[in-house]
DNA sequence: TAGTATATGCAAATCATTTGCAATTGCGAT
DNA sequence: ATCGCAATTGCAAATGATTTGCATATACTA
């Protein structure tokens, strides 16, 4: 019933809070060498339930996480891959979406498009 | 490079298009038995590239498809797991996000939430 | 109708994620 | 500080979804 602060969960959110942007299992694997990618499942599993990290569905790859500052949203170039993260006001948008009946907890929006650069 | 309008791809077109809602490759290998699994996943491909259908990812289940009559958004609830289909002000939202140097083509919004009925 | 490129089925491969289990370790209670 | 034990970890194997290779069947064109 204890959830212990083991070492390696301590590097894993390390990792992820270092890195800006979203990471795969593979990627804090890289990171993490030495710890079994299973290790690596059922520690980001851990965190999402206990809301330390978020995860992000961005195409058919596979689940992504990220260690969120503050809620906000991703736009993703169909020409070079990149993910742009950006805030919205969330509120404004939920009342454009005029869901009746509906109790509205988490709103994310998924922009696809291209870099203009 | 010739695109074959066969029975098959008919077939599971039509399936989509009478179910109004989201399949996945099982509910629609259930309604077209005779149908082989790797048919239906090599249709659906093409007839995403060709924009007849929409691909949606709603959790980790796995990939949904669904044709489309007209562009909107979903919210599943987080209790029964129910989708709702419902349209919003796009243009709006787009101006909201305020997304600099992206070109916007497509928002996806989806909404986490519980039904209140 | 014949010829050929495209589509299909079946088996096997691949990829992400999960599960079982034995060995290890963190941490609360002595 | 040490003990006891539940929580955690690693490794191998299982799962589940999706993809690929290849031989056969079929749609469309000429
Ligand atoms: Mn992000
Ligand atoms: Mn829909
Ligand atoms: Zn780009
Ligand atoms: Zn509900």
């Amino acid at each position: 019933m204890t959830i212990r602060l083991t070492d390696k969960r301590k590097q894993i959110l390390q990792v992820l809070k270092r890195q800006h942007g979203t990471m795969s299992v593979k990627d804090i694997h890289n990171k993490l060498p030495k710890i079994d990618q299973v290790t690596i499942y059922r520690s980001l599993d851990l965190f999402v339930k206990n809301k330390l990290i978020k995860e992000v569905h961005l195409g058919k790859e596979g689940m992504l996480y990220e260690y969120q500052t503050e809620p906000h949203h991703h736009a993703i170039c169909d020409d070079c891959r990149k993910v742009r993260h950006f805030t919205a006001p969330d509120e404004k948008i939920k009342k454009l979406l005029g869901l009746e009946d509906f109790e509205v907890e988490e709103i994310e929006v998924i922009v696809k498009g291209v870099c203009k650069k």
